[in-house]
DNA sequence: CGAATCTTTGAACTGAGTCAATTAAAGTGG
DNA sequence: CCACTTTAATTGACTCAGTTCAAAGATTCG
């Protein structure tokens, strides 16, 4: 488990120049259980990529997968017109570059959001080592999987038609994905800018201005540049029920009449 | 090859009882250049689905994979209000339940569009294969690799902020996606409701209506019942400059400087 | 043939896009 | 270190497209 080596979220003090072993890579990525003595002795190197410097650029030949160590990255595709539709975001734990797998070129970019580190994993040995070490090859599914569950999560999001929806589900899902790194759940940095967050959500830049500021005025979040606090998760999760021309208070009342009537029809079918 | 059995993208003619190789698999799901003598023999069984019915459920546990044969399914997933978010649509040659790769149970569901047929691939012979015929291996990694770029696509899709043009990628994905298994992209029947392609582009059905008669009006496309006819594609695809405000015929004008500006900077960088 | 569902169309309201202007922050170079 | 430039973020005003509610056709299915 070596975890006095490599303690659980703690990225390497020196990621330039270190290697890092697939074992360290099980346990950032989620699979820590996996880790052995074998996964001990493979080592990945390391990479580093400066603030708005990209990982991996559309159309490159698909040659590793890289995981997030420390740091932040933005997936963006360009439109014939030149127009740039942020797809998702990867942090600590994540794996980039997995929608070119069975592919020979990436169909997106990678653009660092900061300045950070990524595990390098090249194709050539991850495959063939996938083969030997059944923990790698759960972790590549399990990255997969993980990976379309967050775009169903995003589709998820972008269907809300209320803008405020949308903004309180992308803070709300942030949260989680903190959280589930061992980082607060109410509090939580934005590494990204507005207009990152709108073409993430589908709407204009101005609007996510405006749903913040909404945001806070009802007393759900505290914003302060691009540190946010949720104050009132409850009311935050509430909001999924406003629909167009109904109040959060509305709607909820007729959340509660659906679950009434919900328990009625149990109660005749027992 | 064996195309003499399988023609390509020509189910069995009786998929109630019938096994069929992974060859077959190879074939239907877009790599048939990797079915081998070895291929060949491996069998997997199939599975007859009704309209409405359920190949997955949310919450089941993941069990098998399943290549579409015949017919088409729904993605859906239910949240906590009981609202259905279609997340996609799978035809033949697809596959069906990627997301729970790496997982214990299924996170969305999969419900046919109309009466089905699937090849049923259990994960107990389907991962032992994979290390053992490359050829199945790259087929999964294909064909998640193949879901993740659909999912993208559906994000660019559902980010047009005018109803008329998320309507106009639909279709011209849906042709794709036909022509791509060597139907025709001119005409294409759709096997989903107006709901579902509602749920599916974020909006309300009846826009996905008035989407669909102002296109008819606009001459690009013919429409019956759920039977369409691309007319002219080419103006179908101008539309994607559509702005709100902006004519097609401006936003044609406005798209005509850009490229000769981006023409100005390439003459001046030589 | 009737019930249920799907689809279309209408009308009213309103939320979000667009354009524009101001403020704030961050990066640059003297 | 401070003026200067550039980029990011906020706020306002206006317009319009899309949601919502309602009702009428069309289609499918029992």
């Amino acid at each position: 488990m070596q975890s006095a080596v490599t303690p659980l979220n703690s990225p390497p003090r020196n990621p330039l120049n270190a290697r890092c072993s697939a074992s360290d890579v099980l346990h950032w990525a989620g699979v820590p259980s996996h880790a052995s003595l074998e996964t001990d002795a493979v080592f990945f190197g390391m990479r580093r990529v400066l603030a708005d410097g990209t990982l991996v650029r559309e159309g490159q030949p698909f040659e590793s997968l890289h995981l997030v160590s420390s740091g932040s990255f933005k997936h963006v595709q360009t439109d014939l017109e030149g127009y740039e539709q942020v797809l998702g975001f990867a942090i600590h734990g994540d794996i980039v570059g997995l929608d070119a797998l069975g592919r020979s070129w990436h169909a997106s970019s990678a653009i660092a959001l900061e300045d950070s580190t990524v595990v390098v994993m090249p194709l050539r040995e991850l495959l063939p080592l996938c083969k030997r070490l059944p923990a790698l090859e759960l972790l590549l599914h399990r990255a997969a999987g993980t990976e379309l569950l967050r775009r169903a999560d995003t589709q998820y999001l972008m269907s809300a038609p209320i803008s405020e929806v949308r903004v309180a589900r992308f803070l709300l899902q942030l949260a989680r994905r903190q959280s589930a790194l061992g980082h607060s759940d109410r509090r939580l940095r934005l590494y990204m800018t507005r207009r990152d967050i709108a073409s993430y959500l589908g709407v204009a830049h101005e609007t996510v201005s405006r749903a913040l500021t909404a945001l806070v005025n009802s007393g759900c979040i505290g914003v302060s540049h691009r540190d946010i606090e949720i104050i009132d998760e409850t009311a935050l999760r509430e909001l999924q029920r406003v629909t167009r021309g109904r109040s959060p208070h509305e709607a909820r009342e007729q959340a509660l009449l659906h679950s009434q009537a919900r328990a009625q029809i149990h109660t005749l079918a027992a």
